[in-house]
RNA sequence: GCCCGUGUGGCGGAAUGGUAGACGCAGUAGACUUAAAAUCUGCGAACUGUAAAGUUGUGGGGGUUCGAGUCCCUCCACGGGCACCA
């Protein structure tokens, strides 16, 4: 049996020794440098198979593109800052430093099993000073430039705590600690300008085609780019005029009502003078920004008794009221609404008692709200008989002609609030005072270091009860003044870390710019696809952020996208309903039982492993059972990589086989097998018809990063080897040709049992640096080809023909059998369709 | 509600408009073995038939084509994203 344990390790202290995983930076930037990275995992303590998957497919890219001659650089690292490590240093009384360091620690052994080709040089974590450090540079250069703003929004306010929550800590509208109804509160905090770059990340979504089309469709929608109109409407009482966004301006003539956001000034101004009003704003203020609450929020508005002058139509009116459906967020903050045609509009309508009035017509079509845009235009002036395109241009014309109307466009997408009030992130480097203002922290001063002396006994932000850490002069007055306490959204630390990949070490500078020349874009980038809108929007946002702030870094960051599907695995649960690990759980025939009384399980479908219904699997386990090979080759074999896989005990199991059968063949090759005396040139021709198509099939493949099909391809040639040291008749060279290349073909899956074989066959070390074998071409094309003979375009037979073969010789071959001669006997052919080397078709009359 | 994706044997899945089911898992028969495990060799869509062969088959219905898993229309089921976005 394959000794795994041993070897594994003996190949890994190799390779280490030898340093085989470096790239080489004096490399200039040619097509042959290549970077592939896998999204850096959050430190959590424990690797799961989601990320075993993550770096399987990786690993065996990186390693397939250097050994095709490719510069790789292949690093890893950590995204180590986050409010686990807090939680943690709340329950177990450790600082969330040492918690994450031990964390780094753990995953670091945990992925040395793996036998992963990353250059550990390259190692860094965001939540190191040297890091964060360029990240405060990053922050004040955008500062500069006028890509941050401090801005009043929102928050999940803890009012029993006193402290803002993140949103996956309101549990049900309630703070997860205190359990006290979140209210929403506005606070003033730091932004990103993204919304400056909204078109242009749309825009530049058409020039990724690397990327699934599936993750630039959510990006595109989650930018939600929307057309329309501007209105300007006078308000009764009001100098100034009230602006309303509508994509649906054609429909101004069933306006009933118009409505503002009880967070728009006009709504805010008009409660100074209403009790009622202001009672209004303070109840819809109590409900929490969770979007799962507004979901199922009914519909309720105060009506300010307040006259809005119609657009269009001399002498009319529309009763002003404050909605709370109407978001202050996007457009304007102010609608108007149209019952006729709007579901909203509609429920709003029949609540208040507001007229419904139809301005789009439809034959057939009687019910309301009517949404479609198919229709003629009633009841609506000087658009009355135009279709909904017609008027829509009449409409917006003539508003502009008037003067009280503009064409513009407004984004679903709001600027990217990076404060956050918590301890375990990258201060925001700037100081506040009361002369100055917002003053930024001088370079010489960077980086801000977070301090070590806190503790977490109290609820909210640690550095703002710190004793002494925020309280500083002020650089430009001198004056006392304090730091801000905030520190910044780990999405951030995540959105350039590929760039300081390329120069880790780098102080000057963020990154080294000939490095980042070298490297970028990212040749593939490889994770979950749910990081498909965030992670990688903010990502795309910083490159254009960074090139404004003068840097040479390309627009997009990531030529190919590689988004993988989650590891599944059924559930198992009890009779009493408790959930078992999959170990506690066994398979007697068609039902399974728990091992520990026999009684029997009931049987989920597969899911996402996750600790809650503990059908996980612990990789860990995994290699000691199997090895880091064939625990990799499950894990890229059977499911294409972007679908769910499931994983199981028989599939692991027979990758465990497949390990110990190229084992046996290579040792039944080496030991035991003599070279034939007398070489069969015609078999060892027909050997090499068929590794040199699979060599070159397997090729494509690996390019095309479909590694259940290489895997498949690989086991075929396994196959064909097997035969060939059976018949024993194989020229001898041709035959260890074949053996050097199938464990080259194999390694980039399963490195350490490709070593190993390597070495047996007598190679030198390392076959991880061994040049990938190049098929030839006189073999990959067949002398004779299968050909499908139809009927009617029914297949009733396949021919073996000689390649090249005119129709009138497979025409003669067909009538030469019986059964097929028999079928056209007395029937009048009408035309014969042949497509060489592939079919020959009768049509009959 | 809007947008997108998927649907193929018992299972995971293959298949530039041209032989449907590669490869694996599970199954099954045989070889080796005192026996088991391991290993090796067969067999496998369904139905009819001893066989040769035939009929039906890629979620349902329709269409384009000499020929459709693949392209078009429509319906159904499942999955995902967004969601009071005006």
């Amino acid at each position: 049996m394959y000794n795994f344990q041993e070897n594994e390790q003996k190949w890994q202290r190799a390779w280490k020794e030898a340093s085989v995983y470096g790239c080489d930076p004096t490399q200039n930037r040619t097509s042959s440098c290549i970077y592939v990275l896998e999204m850096f995992p959050y430190p959590s303590g424990r690797i799961h198979m989601g990320h075993v998957r993550n770096y399987a497919i990786g690993d065996a890219l990186a390693r397939f593109k250097k050994a095709q001659g490719c510069a790789v650089l292949h690093p890893m690292g950590w995204d180590a800052f986050g409010l686990p490590a807090e939680n943690a240093a709340l329950e177990r009384h450790t600082h969330p430093r040492d918690w994450t360091y031990a964390n780094i620690d753990a995953m670091r052994a945990q992925l040395a099993v793996l036998g992963l080709s990353y250059d550990w040089h390259q190692e860094i974590a965001t939540c190191h000073p040297a890091y964060y450090r360029q990240e405060q540079k990053l922050f004040l250069q955008f500062l500069k430039q006028g890509l941050v703003y401090r801005k009043r929004a929102t928050v999940n306010w803890d009012p029993v705590e006193s402290c803002v929550l993140a949103n996956e800590q309101v549990i049900d509208g309630k703070g997860w600690r205190s359990g006290a109804l979140v209210e929403r509160r506005e606070l003033d905090q730091w932004f990103f300008k993204i919304t400056d770059f909204a078109e242009d990340l749309l825009e530049g979504l058409d020039n990724l085609p690397g990327w699934p089309n599936k993750v630039r469709l959510m990006q595109k929608n989650w930018i939600g780019r929307s057309q329309g109109l501007t209105l300007f409407l006078r308000v009764e009482g009001e100098s100034e005029p009230l602006s309303l966004f509508s994509t649906r301006p054609e429909t101004i003539f069933g306006a009933s009502f118009i409505a503002i956001a009880p967070q728009h000034p006009l709504a805010k101004k008009l409660a100074e003078k209403n009790k009622d009003l202001n009672a209004f704003l303070q109840d819809c203020s109590r409900i929490s920004t969770i979007t799962a609450d507004l979901e199922t929020m009914e519909k309720q508005g105060f009506a300010t008794g307040i006259s809005v002058y119609h657009p269009f139509l001399e002498g009319k009116t529309l009763p002003l009221y404050v909605a709370n459906f109407v978001l202050m967020t996007y457009g304007t903050g102010a609608i108007f609404g149209t019952p006729a045609h709007d579901v909203r509009d509609f429920a709003f309508a029949q609540k208040y008692n507001l007229p419904i009035v139809q301005v789009i017509q439809k034959e057939g079509e009687t019910t309301l709200p009517y949404i479609e845009k198919e229709g003629i235009m009633v009841n609506s002036s000087f658009l009355d008989g135009k279709t909904v395109p017609e008027a829509f241009a009449l409409l917006t014309k003539e508003a502009e002609r008037l003067g009280v109307g503009k064409i513009s466009t407004f984004t679903r997408l709001r600027d990217w609030g990076v404060s956050r009030q918590r301890y375990w992130g990258c201060p925001i480097p700037v100081i506040h005072c009361a002369q100055c203002g917002v003053v930024p922290v001088p370079e010489k001063d960077l980086p801000v270091l977070l301090p070590e002396d806190v503790s977490f006994d109290r609820s909210g932000n640690p550095l703002e009860w710190h004793p002494s850490w925020k309280n500083v002069s002020c650089p430009v007055c001198g004056q006392s003044a304090q730091r801000e306490t905030e520190t910044l959204d780990t999405f951030v630390d995540s959105s350039w870390y590929f760039l300081r990949f390329c120069s880790p070490r780098h102080e000057s500078a963020p990154f080294a710019q000939e490095a980042v020349q070298r490297w970028m874009p990212v040749g593939y980038y490889i994770g979950g696809v749910e990081h498909a809108i965030l992670h990688l929007l903010y990502a795309r946002f910083f490159s254009r952020a960074l090139r404004v702030c003068g840097y040479d870094v390309p627009e997009e960051p990531f030529t190919q996208l590689l988004t993988q599907g989650m590891v599944c695995h059924p559930a198992y649960q009890d009779t009493a309903g408790n959930w078992l690990f999959p170990e506690e759980v066994e398979r007697k025939g068609a039902i399974y039982v728990k091992r520990a009384d026999n009684t029997p399980v009931t049987v989920s479908r597969s899911e996402k492993m996750s600790k809650s219904k503990k059908n996980v699997v612990d990789p860990d386990k995994m290699v000691q059972t199997y090895g880091a090979d064939a625990v990799r080759l499950f894990i890229l074999s059977d499911t294409p990589m972007d679908r769910d896989l499931e994983w199981s005990e028989e599939g692991i199991e027979g990758c465990w086989r497949f390990v110990n059968r190229v084992w046996r063949l290579v040792e039944q090759y080496t030991k035991e097998y003599s070279p034939p005396k007398e070489e069969n040139a015609a078999a060892t021709e027909a050997f090499l018809r068929r590794i040199h198509p699979l060599l070159d099939q397997v090729t494509t493949l690996y390019a095309h990063v479909q590694f259940n099909r290489v895997i498949a391809l690989l086991r075929e040639g396994i196959s064909v080897l097997y035969e060939a040291i059976e018949k024993q008749n194989i020229a001898e060279a041709s035959l260890r040709e074949a053996f050097r290349s199938w464990t080259i073909v194999m390694s980039p899956l399963m490195p350490h049992l490709a070593e190993e074989v390597w070495q047996a066959l007598g190679e030198a070390p390392f076959v991880v640096t061994a040049a990938w074998p190049k098929s030839d071409p006189v073999y990959l094309v067949k002398e004779s080809v299968d050909i499908a003979i139809q009927v009617n375009g029914k297949t009733r037979a396949v021919l073996s023909v000689a390649r090249e073969a005119p129709q009138e010789e497979v025409t003669n071959a067909v009538l030469a059998v019986p059964h097929l001669s028999a079928i056209l006997k007395g029937k009048t052919i009408e035309r014969t369709v042949f497509v060489p080397q592939r079919i020959l078709n009768f049509v009959l009359a």
